[in-house]
DNA sequence: CTCCGTTACCCAAACGTTTGCGCCAAACGT
DNA sequence: ACGTTTGGCGCAAACGTTTGGGTAACGGAG
């Protein structure tokens, strides 16, 4: 169509429009390169992927795989998924599993079924049979968020996360401390659980099986973790619950219980999510590099689509203290309070009319 | 590859696999029909999308722009969006725009360069410039979450929804509120915020300027508009927030005033996410169905596409009272509070070691 | 026996690229 | 002046489908 007016061979285009800046020596002569390129974008020219990738056997396509968006912690994963691609003109397909292996398997055939180059799991689970068998069918991919296996990841440190927190809450005293520990297929859950353990049993302080307790990533399940670790023994003194979601639901469940965060029992969550500093009681969190680990999964993929050999990546967590473990940040906050009721300072308190 | 084996010429094949119930009358007789399909699903033949988007120029292919997918909001839209999509055989591309205009620009572009048979915008900006031009060349698309001009769009009933929680304060007797409004050029802020006036308006109580600011949807932006609030003139008796999100940043910031929400001022959010239940007070919000929201979205455009008039539909909210704005549903909470601290019953405290 | 309708296929073009090969002419070396 | 290189481009096949238009064989009706 460009060619025709033009009066030049179709593959003479092709050859000025796509040739990439190494291989463009033999393609055409700079006054046929200028006339094309004018042509091009007075057209509005737009080359047809469908058609490129029909011949080159490659789509640009990445699919991606996650739990679920509406967890903003692989929300947040995926945007710099897609952001890395966007930026390698990549596309990506993007589906939630809900961490169902019959609904893995679905859209792991749909997702190749759109012919992709590479896929990114996000929802990776420790038995690794599925896995192992995507990639004896030669299926690039790499995993972000949980790792599972040999195979190339780009994850926070998790173990170290854990024991950040356990550090933490060791420095403070604590010595009777429960886990609300997630998904027992996630690796995420799994490490953080055992890194948290490991740093207890080495002070001295082996955590006792009952403590520990398995649930849902979602604020629901941490409320219902919360609620089946209050249920058995005494109160513990703090709760380290194995994602930030997961951790509101269990403040969710203490509120219940008539016990306030920060005063009555400290949690400690992970993720750092935005939600965290704003929550009533501040939520401390080991904060993981999320937005961070997507851009470095996907150029982990694109590495691995180079054939090169992936290798997994340790993102470095970091622990933010607020006052919903800190006796000192609670107090400022309390304090704070009192302060805006005009008890500290003598001025009335605002016209509360609820 | 499957005609050579079977001695069949690849039209017939692909007659046999791809004819529609309706019109596979002439494929082809019965047994061939057997012995094409048992071949094909022995050698696990899944028909090259490319080829049939480049011959039939449809890709099947949906592109949909959000303005962040870490907002829950969005990603829960989205995952109505896919499911819908899924189950009519259509995949989809997303992408964040951040509101943007410049990147929503660069992304429509893109995602139209992949030839997509049709586009969903969830960050429609109250001025249709932009819509407009890509209506009139031609792209069928429909608009979910925030509405936009004559375009075609699956909202929520905003306008009800800010009047459901007018009414519900002034049942409380709040006579002096204010109002976090979200970004000035959604429609969501600007529908919840309109309705909410109205409603006080007709109650004799209208709201001045002043009580109103616009901030963003995220809980940092719910912090700063609170902050503004304020900063300025009185402490009203209510805030209602026109996001969820928005509503935490407030609570955030009222917290920081040393203000008990419930208690001295009430707050009403929107949206119903997963959280407003868990949060220590428990968060009064307007729910919205969000993923209804995007199913409906896909149908609307999957009507478009077959040469229908799309036409909005307008979805029901629904108001869920908590007790950070029901002085019944707070002292019951304060009450089991008490309870848990073993004051009311007898029983001593919990061991409070923070 | 002819004619027609039906059944069950095949044929070939087309969708828009990419890419190895080859051709022509001009430039170059000797 | 005569090979040889090389720059500039055309040729054509190929990627895997879809689809309108055949055609051959067959059966039945007249």
């Amino acid at each position: 169509m460009i060619a025709d007016q033009l009066g030049l061979h179709v593959s003479t285009v092709s050859r000025v429009l796509h040739a990439k800046p190494g291989e463009g020596l033999r393609a055409a002569s700079s006054p046929t390169v200028e006339r094309v390129r004018k042509l091009a974008d007075e057209l509005g020219y737009q080359r047809n992927p469908h058609a490129m990738s029909l011949r080159t056997q490659r789509s640009n396509l990445i699919g991606v795989l996650v739990p679920r968006l509406s967890d903003v912690v692989l929300a947040t994963i995926y945007e710099g998924i897609e952001e890395a691609a966007a930026a390698q003109g990549l596309s990506t397909f993007v589906t939630n599993t809900r961490d169902l292996p019959d609904v893995q398997r679905a859209r792991t055939e749909m997702v190749l079924g759109r012919r992709v180059d590479g896929m990114i799991f996000g929802d990776a689970h420790a038995d690794t049979g599925f896995l192992d068998e995507v990639a004896a069918r030669g299926v690039p991919f790499t995993l972000v968020n949980r790792r599972a296996g040999r195979h190339p990841a780009v994850v926070c440190d998790d173990r170290l996360g854990g024991r950040m927190a356990a550090e933490h809450l060791l420095g403070l005293g604590h010595e009777d401390v429960a886990i609300v520990a997630g998904e027992p297929y996630a690796s995420t859950g799994i490490d953080r659980t055992s890194g948290f353990v490991e740093r207890f049993r080495e002070a001295g302080l082996p955590i006792p099986e009952h403590r520990i307790v398995h649930s849902r990533f979602d604020a629901r399940g941490g409320h219902e973790g919360a609620e089946r670790l209050l249920a058995t023994g005494p109160l513990p003194s703090a709760i380290f619950v194995v994602n930030d979601f997961g951790a509101i639901g269990t403040i969710g469940a203490l509120r219940d219980h008539g016990l306030r965060v920060g005063a009555d029992i400290a949690v400690v969550g992970f993720n750092d999510t935005p939600l965290a500093a704003e929550l009533p009681v501040p939520l401390t969190s080991v904060r993981s590099p999320m937005h961070e680990m997507g851009r470095r999964g996907l150029h982990q993929l694109v590495r691995v689509l180079e054939g090169e050999q992936g290798e997994t990546e340790l993102l470095r967590p970091e622990l933010i203290i607020r006052a919903s473990s800190d006796p000192e940040l609670y107090a400022a906050l309390k304090l704070k309070r009192l302060a805006g009721l005009g008890i500290l300072d003598g001025t009335s308190p605002p016209p509360g009319r609820v």
